[in-house]
RNA sequence: GCGGGUGUAGUUCAAUGGUAGAACGGAAGCCUUCCAAGCUUCAUACGAGGGUUCGAUUCCCUCUACCCGCUCCA
């Protein structure tokens, strides 16, 4: 698609949505909300279908992994141990100039001059009456102040300014107002928290606050005693949610890319630590190659399993349409990676509205990330909660009373390390944490630890998105006279497409094809989603479909009802969206056939 | 949050200080033997609230939503 082009792309993509009953605004009657979308009949399918498919690949086609369906508010103390209250409760500043924003209680003290504007003009005759202050170290003349002055206007809409002073410059000593990036005057204090608050009770006071989830695998970690206690799991095994979750992002963009309410599909996969890998098996096995590591083996590593998924999850975008040509493998660099992740893995689709790079091509955005968190997760909620998260494992006990003394002491000394450096890393005071990390590194004897855990998180709404972008295509196509004409066509794969199969009497106005075509209709129904359509002449029907993505269209003509001949009769028309290439079938086959073609 | 742009039918667009028109789409009917054919009929819109004015979809202000750039995305 030409550079010019996309943004015309992504527009007739988000208008075919609307036309076609994928995605309307939130609110629409009320003049919209921002950043919230609602899904209209094929899109509440397609969800559906997507939502399905996912559930079914992580719960009925393996047996490691069980499902869980939590609340979406739960005690605010979760949030507390999961750091989400405690990144984002503060009060912020932000500089005005490099939009860098510092907690109002860590703004570093600085002393120098400070200059004032009451507005500025430009040459062209704007003018801003935006006061703005800035300070600049002593001694340093007044032409850096005005740099940074231009800079603040510009960035308000003037290509050329000239400040204006506002009375004399002031010397100013350890004062915290100013931006320590740019000297700029702060924005005033104001709580900068992503989460949706709200109360539980009647009563609206800081007792009865709750937030709305920002995140659904906090809900797994929180219930995994539960579920490891009636399950039947032991580790490595997972526990997968669907769920809503709640962001109030400063800037929801690009559709429904970024909204305020979306849709998490999230596994949380436990596994032993690296020590007790090595204390069991003997060795720990790491990723030599690239690609899928194949069936998951006792003496995996975490490497192995965070490969393994990662692959895992490509495996199962393919399988619903996504060609691994669309897909990027990003590997986030260590200083991106959040404090307590090992590695993680974005992977990406090349939405049409994506960043690019040098060589103009799209470089793609996040749609799941697959990380390893270690046993921070677990390990915050049991200091928390004051609960045990621990996991006693046979396996390890048998396999540590085997190892030698060395071994032992080497494995002990190492799980020890891990421990102190987390304990230490989340406050807790020195001797507090050799006390801990010791109790830890002695439960390794008795068969005892905290989980890791693997984690890929991918997002529903934005897989749609991607689903729907990737399958969007505009063709040529002969009419009725073999002249070309524009068609476009939602090529889903059949496993996503919100409707599999159309009928079609070929003309309404015989009653016998009509009859017949309702008979079909019924036939097929009980197993998937089907739409009967009479209306206007059959290409026009055809077309209809296409734009909807159902991958399949069944016409009853008059081979059906004998009139051409015994050897057609009973037997329709199947057409094929992407191809328009049309095939015989015997309505006794017509079942199997389609449903071979949308399992 | 900052700056810029936009908001007229389901969609894409037009016109206008005297309350709006098209194309496509939709519904109904006739017709139609496989890819948006034809004919007839019908329905549907000025994002919201203020202001100016005899009168505002049009001018002004505020809000809101969408798009673009910056920022944000724990």
């Amino acid at each position: 698609m030409a550079d010019v082009k996309t943004n015309d792309l992504m527009e007739r993509i988000v208008s075919l949505c609307k036309a076609r009953g994928f995605v309307f605004q939130s609110s629409e009657i009320y003049g919209g909300i921002n950043g919230f979308w609602d899904y209209g009949p094929l899109g509440a399918e397609l969800k559906r279908n997507v939502k399905d498919q996912w559930w079914r690949s992580m719960t009925q086609q393996r047996d490691d992994i069980a499902g869980l369906e939590a609340t979406i508010i739960m005690s605010p103390r979760i949030w507390e141990a999961s750091g989400h209250v405690h990144t984002f409760a503060d009060m912020m500043v932000e500089c005005p100039v490099t939009k860098k924003r510092f907690r109002a209680d860590q703004v570093e003290e600085s002393s120098g001059i400070v200059y004032k504007f009451s507005g500025a003009k430009d040459a062209a005759g704007k003018a801003s009456e935006e006061a703005f202050e800035v300070m600049v170290p002593l001694g340093k003349p007044k032409e850096s102040a005005l740099k940074v002055a231009k800079q603040f206007y510009q960035s308000r809409g003037l290509p050329a300014p000239e400040p204006i002073d506002a009375g004399e410059p002031a010397k100013v000593e350890k004062s915290t107002l100013y931006s320590p990036d740019s000297g700029a005057r702060l924005s005033d204090p104001r709580p900068f928290n992503l989460m949706f608050k709200t109360f539980v009770g009647p009563i609206e006071s800081e007792d009865s606050v709750a937030y709305l989830r920002p995140e659904t695998a906090q809900a797994i970690f929180a219930q995994f005693k539960n579920v490891l206690a009636t399950s039947r799991q032991k580790v490595p095994f997972g526990i997968c949610q669907i769920g809503k979750a709640f962001r109030n992002e400063v800037t929801p963009r690009n559709f429904t890319f970024r909204s305020r309410e979306f849709e998490q599909m999230e596994l949380e996969f436990f596994i032993r630590p690296d020590e007790v890998i090595e204390a069991i098996c003997g060795d720990v096995a790491k990723p030599t190659d690239p690609g899928h590591p194949g069936a998951p083996q006792t003496n995996w590593g975490w490497q192995m399993w965070h490969q393994y998924w990662v692959e895992e999850r490509i495996k199962f975008y393919e399988s619903i349409g996504l060609p691994r040509t669309t897909l990027v493998e990003y590997w986030q660099k260590p200083e991106e990676l959040a404090h307590y992740a090992r590695a993680t893995v974005d992977i990406l689709y090349k939405f049409p509205f994506g960043k690019k790079n040098a060589q103009g091509e799209l470089m793609g955005e996040e749609l799941e990330g697959v990380a390893a968190r270690s046993d921070f997760d677990l390990s915050q909620h049991q200091r928390f909660s004051g609960k045990s998260q621990g996991v006693f494992d046979e396996d390890l006990k048998a396999g540590w009373a085997k190892l030698t003394p060395e071994k032992q002491a080497d494995l002990t000394k190492r799980y020890y390390d891990t421990r102190f450096k987390y304990l230490t890393k989340t406050d807790e005071r020195p001797d507090q944490a050799e006390r801990m990390a010791k109790e830890d590194a002695a439960g390794l004897a008795k068969g005892n630890y905290i989980p890791h855990v693997i984690e890929p998180s991918a997002g529903v709404d934005r897989l749609m998105l991607a689903l729907i972008c990737n399958a969007y295509a505009e063709e040529l196509a002969p009419d009725e006279k073999g002249k070309m004409e524009q068609r476009i066509v939602l090529k889903f794969h059949p496993r996503v497409a919100p409707i599999k199969v159309a009928v079609f009497p070929l003309l309404k106005n015989r009653p016998e094809l009509v009859q017949k075509a309702m008979e079909v209709r019924e036939l097929l129904r009980p197993h998937m989603t089907v739409f009967y359509d009479e209306g206007g002449a059959i290409g026009r029907r055809y077309r209809r479909q296409d734009e909807a993505g159902t991958p399949f269209g069944v016409t009853i003509d008059f081979e059906t009802l004998g009139e051409n001949g015994p050897d057609q009769k009973d037997t329709v028309t199947l057409r094929d969206r992407d191809t328009m290439t049309q095939i015989r079938v015997n309505i006794k086959d017509l079942l199997a056939v389609l449903l071979e073609k949308v399992r």
